[in-house]
DNA sequence: CCGAGCACTGCACAAAAGTACAATGCCCCT
DNA sequence: AGGGGCATTGTACTTTTGTGCAGTGCTCGG
């Protein structure tokens, strides 16, 4: 299955390259495409030049596309890795981690595994089995959103604004409104309240009480 | 530290009241009042006579408040109990568990633990470590709202529009707009959207890309 | 008793959000 | 060639949201 790499620093690439022969890198998750059930793609995401903020956004970006997730830190620490993981990635490495490594990193996660430093894992083990499975059921009635919808509903689920949406998508906020309409009737949601929550598979409740 | 029932039915209570000393009864989540850093409290909830959106919605608004929840089931399931662990819960037992039992819950979970059935735990243990820890960061913010705002915020948090919310709480819509306007404020979102990702722990960005 | 904080509400108004109806252009497939 | 799906946008209109200003009543602590 091919791996797709987001990255802005091409030096890395080659890097990567070295690891795996059907592979790709792009820019923006946007740019990735997107990983429809059952098919299983990994998606590495250089998060170096990014911080937290961007780096969380993105992967959720990610994770929205059906992807498996594998961060990678020019930094790595525990904190940042549970974080990484708690939002849903599989995986969590150093961003100059060995081709042999990514392979390795590649197999366990691909198949439904998590991945991190060794040293994490021992110390999560001792977090007293304060632990939890994450189905990460993403909903299939995203499948039918189409490409654009799609951007839009994930702007959405990180809270911005109609306005805002035009102007990332670098489109009129009337189009923005057509896409979120037609959205809404597709995921069976009200407004962009339920949408931002949806998109973050959280249950909304209309009757209770 | 005092333990918290939330529960309708008062046949179970003489059960619970074997178990702790230091324990009260509710019906309703939002009288079982918060737990505020660095106290830890438990509380109880009683599913047994709940549909699971009701339960996920009531388990969500214990976490918003605080607490560690131990959520009671009248038919266990590895789905329901998975399905509780990843909304937060630290604990998921039956509902007519015997008292030594409830108390050896107790310890577990009010020391960070999280608590389950033996064979449940062997079957997330198979689960190839596909696990994540989970830090739970209630944001200290909340502390800061009053008893009021926090239960419109609730309701922001699952999807209900400003009409559903005064219906609910018994007030008009324009005092359900009150409390919104100080909690954006004392939260520092800029509207519903964000307030009910913020409420779900869900970082919002106004400024990627 | 008095002030502070909280809960509640009305009126008015501005700003978003969302919908209805309509239209253009592009791409792809039969 | 023609049809269908997608992306785009406009005008106009309704609904929801959110704020400003103002005021009442309650409770609690000094």
């Amino acid at each position: 299955m091919e791996q797709v790499f987001v990255s802005h620093d091409g030096a890395l690439r080659s890097r990567w390259q070295q690891a795996f022969e059907d592979c790709r890198a792009v820019p923006q998750v946007a740019d990735a495409g997107r990983s429809n059930a059952p098919e299983v793609r990994v998606l590495w995401l250089d998060a170096s030049a990014l911080d937290r903020v961007e780096r969380d956004a993105r992967l959720k970006q990610a994770l929205l596309r059906g992807f498996r997730v594998v961060v990678m830190s020019a930094t790595p620490s525990e904190q940042d890795a549970f974080q990484c993981l708690n939002l849903g990635a599989t995986g969590y490495c150093h961003v100059e981690a060995a081709p042999e490594q990514l392979r390795e990193i590649n197999v366990v996660v691909s198949h439904g595994g998590l991945w991190m430093l060794p040293e994490l894992v021992q110390r999560l083990m001792s977090l007293s089995l304060r632990v939890v499975p994450r189905p990460a059921p993403r909903r299939p009635e995203l499948d039918h959103l189409t490409a654009r919808e799609l951007m839009v509903a994930e702007q959405v689920a990180l809270g911005a604004s109609n306005q805002e949406i035009a102007q990332r998508l670098e489109i009129s906020e009337r189009t923005v409104k057509a896409h979120l309409s037609s959205t809404f009737d597709k995921l069976g949601v009200r407004d962009r309240v339920q949408l931002a929550l949806a998109m973050n598979n959280i249950p909304t409740v209309t009757s209770v009480n």
